[in-house]
DNA sequence: ACCTGAACACCGTTCAAGT
DNA sequence: ACCTGAACACCGTTCAAGT
C-alpha cells in the first residue's frame, strides 16, 4: 500500500482513541487502536514507542484540560485546598485511567509543575524542610486513593456476611457510593491540612 | 496419564508459586505456575476459578501472617495505629503484591475482620456516624499509597530537569527511597490521627 | 476426581518488505 | 517517511478426552 499523501495516524489521534477505549471499557490495546483508526497494529510504531509511552501520553493529555486559575494573595492553605481538587478532579473525569497511571513513573511536564505548585505553597505554610515531601506523599496517597475508589468495583467491600455489623452500618450510614466517595473526599482534605498545620510553625488551628 | 494416587495439585501450591513470581517479577502467569509446579496449565483449573480467583487468596495468604496482638485497654488512637501498621506491614513485605490488589473487590475474610476492627476504634472515639465511612476511606488510601510508593519504579517522579526547584530540594532533603516512605508514613499517621481526632468529640489535641 | 493436549481469542513488539 | 503483513513470544479460559 503506498504512502497516502496526508497521513494517516498522528500521536493525538493514537491518544484519543486509546483513552476512548479507557473510558469505555477500562483498558486499551494495540489491536483495538489500529482497528478504530483502519490501519495496521504495526504502524503506531512509527508515532509512539510502547505501551508505556501511551500510557504517559494519556496523563499529560488528562491533565491538558486543567485549568490553572492561580490567585495571587491565596493562603498556602487555599492553594493547597486548590491543587488538590483540581488534581482530584482531571482523575474523577477518567476514573477507569487511575489504575493505569498508578504503577508508573511520573514524567508528564504538566503533572510536575503541580507538584512542584504543591511543594511551594507548603515550603511557605513554614512546615519544616524534612517534612515537605512527606506531606506531598501523603497528599498524593490521598489524591489517587480517592480517585482510584470512585474507579471500577461498585463494591470495595463485600461485606454480604452477617460478620462485620460496624462495617456495615457505616457503610448504610455513608449513603449511595457517590456521595460516599464525595464526603470522604472533603473530609479527607480537611483531616489532611488539619494534620499537616500542626506541624506548622504559625498553626492555623 | 494417568490419575496419580496423591494429587500433584493444591491451592496452597498454587497461591505459593504466584506469590513466590509476584516478589520476584511483579506479577505471576498460569503458564509459569504449571511450568513451576511440573503440571498442564489448564489443570490449575480444578482448584481455581480464575486470576481474579488467585489474587484474592493471595491477598488473604500475606494477611494470614499477621499478628493480632490486642491490647483490651488501649485507646481508640493506639487501636488505630496499631491497625494501620500492621495493614502497612503484610503490604510492605509484598510490594509488587499491592497493584494487582489494588483494583479488585475485597473479599478476603482476615482483611473484612481488619476493617471491621478500624471501624469498632473510630466509632469509639466518638466520631459522628456519617463520617466513619470517610475516615475508614481515608486511612484505606493512606495505607495504600504508601504501601505502593515502597514498590517497583525506584523514581516515582522523574525531576531530571531543572523546572522544579522546590521539588527537587524536597526530594534531595527527603534522603533515600527507603528512609523517605518511612519517614512519609510516620509523618501520615501522625497527621491523620490529629486530623480524624479533630472531628471527634472528645478533641485529645 | 483429577489431569492432559489442543484449541480459542486475545495480548505487545519486531522486522523485512513495500512505496 | 510511513505503512503493511507476517512472525514471535507471550497471555487467560474452555473443553473433549483420558484414567
Amino acid at each position: 500500500m503506498p504512502r497516502p499523501r496526508s497521513a494517516l495516524l498522528s500521536v493525538e489521534l493514537i491518544v484519543e482513541s486509546a483513552l476512548a477505549q479507557v473510558d469505555r471499557t477500562g483498558n486499551f490495546s494495540f489491536p483495538r487502536i489500529a482497528a478504530e483508526l483502519g490501519v495496521s497494529q504495526s504502524s503506531l510504531y512509527n508515532r509512539i514507542e510502547s505501551r508505556e509511552h501511551i500510557i504517559e501520553l494519556l496523563r499529560a493529555r488528562i491533565f491538558a484540560d486543567r485549568r490553572v486559575m492561580q490567585d495571587d494573595d491565596e493562603s498556602w492553605e487555599q492553594t493547597v485546598r486548590r491543587l488538590i481538587r483540581s488534581y482530584h478532579d482531571c482523575f474523577a473525569q477518567h476514573p477507569n485511567l487511575v489504575p493505569l497511571l498508578m504503577s508508573q513513573t511520573v514524567r508528564a511536564e504538566a503533572v510536575l509543575q503541580m507538584y512542584e505548585d504543591l511543594a511551594a505553597a507548603l515550603e511557605r505554610s513554614g512546615l519544616p524542610q524534612q517534612d515537605l515531601m512527606s506531606a506531598i506523599s501523603l497528599i498524593d496517597y490521598f489524591a489517587l486513593g480517592s480517585a482510584l475508589e470512585s474507579t471500577a468495583p461498585d463494591e470495595v467491600w463485600d461485606v454480604s456476611t452477617e460478620h462485620h455489623p460496624t462495617l456495615r452500618r457505616a457503610l448504610q450510614e455513608a449513603g449511595p457510593t457517590g456521595e460516599r466517595v464525595n464526603r470522604a473526599f472533603d473530609f479527607g482534605v480537611d483531616a489532611l491540612l488539619a494534620g499537616i498545620a500542626m506541624r506548622t510553625k504559625h498553626r492555623i488551628y
